[in-house]
DNA sequence: TCTTTTGCAATGCGAACGCATCGTAACCTG
DNA sequence: CAGGTTACGATGCGTTCGCATTGCAAAAGA
């Protein structure tokens, strides 16, 4: 065997460099070549670690879905309400970190729709989420449907996160809307 | 003058053609070359009524706005609640009608968050949208922030149309959320 | 040392792209 | 009925695309 390289790191390099034109161009911008430019590497290289240009994107799109996951997992409170709001607020395009990543999210989210394959890794991951927002709830109200509150809330910071993106909403605004729905979800 | 074509009809002709290809197959399938085979036309014809494919997108983007405009519109009732309720449905993927659009209207609303010509329309609707859904919340309900229970259900229902595009959350499941999410809004 | 395998860089290919150009048939105006 | 303008269809150009191919340097086993 030859050269020692990490396989997974060079594929990670890769997917940083798909995230990053598609945060800046959009997903229309993405191709080998571009890709290979960001990432500062030849077009062979690209071409050597992926098969496909559909397994570069499904790769970044898993990379990304499991940094957010990693991120909201880092997100830790002993009350449940303020976890929870936390955890919403972490959804949102509100720190540099998530700034960067909810654009690709969303092109990625728009994509899902005319591509299964996309689509997959949400349906999988969607429920997990649901659950576990459920639980939070739960525990400060044990009674009342919490999964149902809990598919409203994601729903609804989904379409918050989408509507800041667009300029519709500001930062601020976004922040006083979850903390209104909270304020809902808890009295009750 | 020449020919006696109305132009307008033309234009909107090929504009359907551009939702039709966006719905099937993304955003990243409209060319000029795909959008005149659906149309039914030739490239030639297309490039006549269209200077560049970005005018194009933006006028079959302000097409299917009014278009989803006029849908809401159509919706009447004398109660307010009543009224509110079926606006929010419209706005979601349940109709064959609303079907067709949800998909275009997502990714469009995706391509915004690169490309601020597409943003712009929707920053000076959405405010319009929002101040209507207020007006009907404080009919009912005249004190409280109708505003912001207004945003807060528009950002709901995009949220939860994407997640019912991506197959997360099915037809019913989405109207149980959403006359959830009114009872919250009108009992308190 | 020699062979084999891996990690690339370079190049080429056919297809599809947006767009410009040209030709022409049809129609209104004078 | 001439002239001009409009509405295209057809074709071509230069670029970019995904992907296949080729070649080679380097390193691990024999």
């Amino acid at each position: 065997m030859p050269k020692q390289v990490d396989h997974d790191e060079r594929r990670r390099e890769i997917g940083d460099a798909v995230c990053r034109v598609m945060a800046a161009r959009g997903l229309d911008a993405v191709s080998l070549r571009h890709v290979a430019a960001e990432a500062g590497v030849s077009m062979g290289r690209v071409q050597h670690y992926f098969a496909t240009k559909d397994d570069m994107l499904l790769f970044a799109f898993r990379q990304i879905s499991d940094r957010v996951a990693q991120r909201l997992g880092a997100v830790r409170s002993d009350d449940p309400r303020t976890h929870l709001r936390a955890l919403l607020l972490e959804l949102l395009p509100l720190t540099p970190a998530a700034r960067a990543e909810a654009p690709v999210l969303a092109a990625f989210l728009a994509h899902a729709v005319v591509e299964p394959r996309l689509a997959e890794p949400l349906r999988e991951g969607g429920p997990r989420m649901t659950a576990f927002v459920a639980s939070l709830i739960a525990q400060v109200r044990p009674d009342g449907d919490a999964e149902r509150d809990a598919m409203a809330l994601l729903a609804f910071v989904d379409g918050l996160m989408l509507q800041m993106l667009t300029g519709q909403v500001d930062a601020s605004a976004a922040v006083e809307l979850v903390d209104h729905q909270l304020d809902r979800v808890f009295t009750t």
